[in-house]
DNA sequence: CGGCATCCAAGTAGATACTG
DNA sequence: CAGTATCTACTTGGATGCCG
């Protein structure tokens, strides 16, 4: 977690400091995904292809450190943890629903293709 | 510019390719900005504070091959350049508001304070 | 004014192996 | 299952100086 003092002067800041909070490598997508309820870490680890589990745990306590997400431990064996959005976590669900929707638009009109 | 194979497949990945253009570190502040209209670099430079040229510079590329922005040079002395958004970079409009508000918001109840 | 080139430091992410 | 540990590679960003 980055406390960046800068935040507290720069005009236009309240977007920076939204996007350094969704605005990880994996975060939006977690968020996006936990919008339908709890996920597992064996979830996670499958929608972030390619990511290693140091990745995802870290992006996933950076989520819990800002209070966006809820991380559950249950003492069964074999070992359970339920991740869960936050009231907090569920106040960005216009904000999520919208990038996905703008994004989806944006993937056929971006300037570039794939395997160029 | 990352063209990177794996948005084709990920569920989710609208999202993050959103999150991909405009959660540069800079970036969201300046769209932001450019939505009051058009914007020279000497301008942005003011407002991100601490940031090199060369990263300023960096963003405003990144944007502009994205097509969110429009570079304009004016054959004058000294030089002048304007910056401004296309009609792309416009129609994320609702979304830079959203962050705004939302980050307003957020920055009040985050659990952690600055300075601590 | 509005950059670019170069070099270097620091943070970030990946690979791999291992554990309660 | 749900991670941790370690080590390495890569990316990102800052500093500085120069140019049209």
């Amino acid at each position: 977690m980055k406390k960046d003092k800068r935040w507290e002067r720069i005009p236009g800041c309240s977007i920076e400091a939204a996007l350094n909070v969704i605005g990880g490598k994996w975060k939006g997508v977690f968020l996006f995904h936990l919008l339908d309820g709890t996920m597992r870490y064996n979830e996670f680890s499958k929608l972030a292809v390619g990511a290693s589990p140091r990745l995802i745990v870290k992006q996933l306590r950076e989520l819990e450190e800002d209070g966006l997400i809820e991380r559950k431990v249950y003492a069964v064996v074999p070992p359970k943890v339920e991740y869960s959005l936050t009231s907090e976590g569920k106040s960005l669900k216009p904000i999520l629903k919208s990038l996905s929707g703008w994004g989806d638009q944006w993937i056929d009109k971006r300037p570039w293709t794939l395997n160029e």
